[in-house]
DNA sequence: CATAACGTTCAAGCGAGGTTGAAGGTCAAC
DNA sequence: GTTGACCTTCAACCTCGCTTGAACGTTATG
């Protein structure tokens, strides 16, 4: 498979492949004689794995320390530890989302339904001091 | 008030203030005779909301829409539709982080509990298989 | 009066995650 | 035998959200 076709079935654009060869993600990749990258089916699954662990919340950078180095094979506990982490931290993003989502919300209500008699400087002081809690 | 002591009151430095000053998020800041910054009690406020507004998930660009344009003064309507848009965002990464804590607790599943008779390879590749559904 | 702790501007740099472009090689089809 | 699609490298550029540094002015304190 060319670069091309394996873009397409990833979904990526070559540039974005080749940086990932470039950033250590890919390991050496073949070539043909006439310089061509050439990939195996295997390489669609990596290119996976390197996009689910991104939109997991992990940076290339802890990419390349989770992917199998060289010919090493994977190391199960590291990874499992390390996605074991990720999920905490994941956690902690839905509580901070959680709370994020609740704090519009009860801006959203202050503005809506601001108390007669308070105008809207004092409303939104109220509402800014309903914030620092 | 002088930068540094907004810097303290807010958690910024001093360097993030002027940062956003220079991206108009601010408005136009008073200056002492000396050419110092001056602010007023409401820059803190203010300060308050942009971070805040980031932390919710806007943009500087998104918050610097956002702000009172000049001394218009708060446009209620357009605030209130943004901010409900942002709580659907929000909404729509949470089913997201769901769904990541979700696939990668079902890897670590795969993995802990490799099917007796499966190699390695194989069952990398049922976990995979498991990611794409 | 010196010195340290502030403040100023402006330009440059960083880190993440790529994209874009120039200059060129390869290959299949017509 | 020439178009056009695809591939190569390398360097440069981009956006976001800042930080850092150089060069310089101001103010409070001993």
């Amino acid at each position: 498979m060319r670069i091309g076709e394996l873009a397409k079935r990833t979904g990526l654009t070559p540039s974005r492949i080749r940086f990932y060869e470039s950033a250590g993600l890919l390991g050496p990749v073949e070539r043909r004689p006439n310089g061509y990258r050439s990939y195996s089916a295997e390489a669609e699954a990596l290119l996976l794995v390197v996009t689910s662990a991104q939109q997991a919340g992990f940076s290339l950078d802890e990419v390349r320390h989770l992917l199998p180095t060289g010919s090493q094979g994977w190391q199960h506990e590291g990874l499992v530890a390390a996605m074991k982490r990720k999920v905490e931290e994941i956690a902690a993003l839905e509580q901070q989302l959680a709370q994020r989502k609740a704090q519009l919300v009860a801006v959203i209500d202050g503005i809506e339904n601001r108390p007669d008699g308070l105008d809207c400087a004092d409303n939104a002081k109220r509402v800014l001091a309903l914030l620092r809690t």
